[in-house]
DNA sequence: AGAATTTATAGAGGGATGTCAATATAGATA
DNA sequence: TATCTATATTGACATCCCTCTATAAATTCT
């Protein structure tokens, strides 16, 4: 099963207890985030215009070998946190919104009246 | 500084890059959520009625060593998601909403119109 | 085809992390 | 004071993870 799908039929923390298949899975994408690099990487893809960054780009960002960041792109498309496309002798990263975005749901507070 | 400080002075993340300081800081609180059983003790938490629950509750909801559980709430005291008060014999341990809730927002996208 | 460039993979080393048993600490109770 | 219960700390061990170097794969350009 996707993560995204698990994401997505997963209510908020605050609201039931989660059930462990769940949280094996989701402590896998905050586990993804939980590496400053990893962290950087998807914010720069996440605030770049036009939503797609080279890899070249991200690497300059970096005092980090290119495999190091390499790595980490792998890491954060396996939880599916980012997607990847080649064109020409580029590969372009882009972000999934709507991971980040039920990440974000998934943490929300129901304010405290 | 404490981390929920830094929690609430940066902008989301598909704002702007994450410049590495605070990247460093904020990337503690998503490891300390990048496990599973800190995960599921983060939701049992925040969904208990009365906002609190008693150490031996958490301990009793997992087949792990006593030791280990609080190892894993000291995680996340540490990082600034949980707190904890004594009272008597038992040490109850509450959520810290604005923490969660300012995680949440640090991940909101906004919406691709 | 050969060379140069961009990105990914393989493998290794050192440090971080999750777990446990054993023990310590804090508080209640007899 | 002695003892019992609840929680925290210590220390050890196995595993995981971040980083690197070396190398491979994919693409473009001569």
């Amino acid at each position: 099963m996707e993560l995204l799908e698990i994401l997505e039929c997963s209510p908020p923390l605050a609201r039931e207890p989660l059930d462990a298949e769940r949280a094996a899975a989701l402590s896998q994408v905050f586990k993804a985030l939980g590496d400053p690099v990893r962290l950087r990487i998807v914010s720069i893809v996440a605030s770049h215009a036009g939503g797609e960054v080279c890899v070249c780009d991200i690497t300059g960002a970096f005092e980090l070998s290119q495999p190091t960041i390499s790595h980490h792109l792998k890491v954060l498309k396996e939880v599916g946190l980012l997607t990847s496309e080649r064109r020409a002798s580029w590969v372009y990263y882009r972000l999934v919104p709507e991971a980040l975005g039920e990440l974000s749901a998934l943490l929300n507070v129901p304010a405290t009246a």
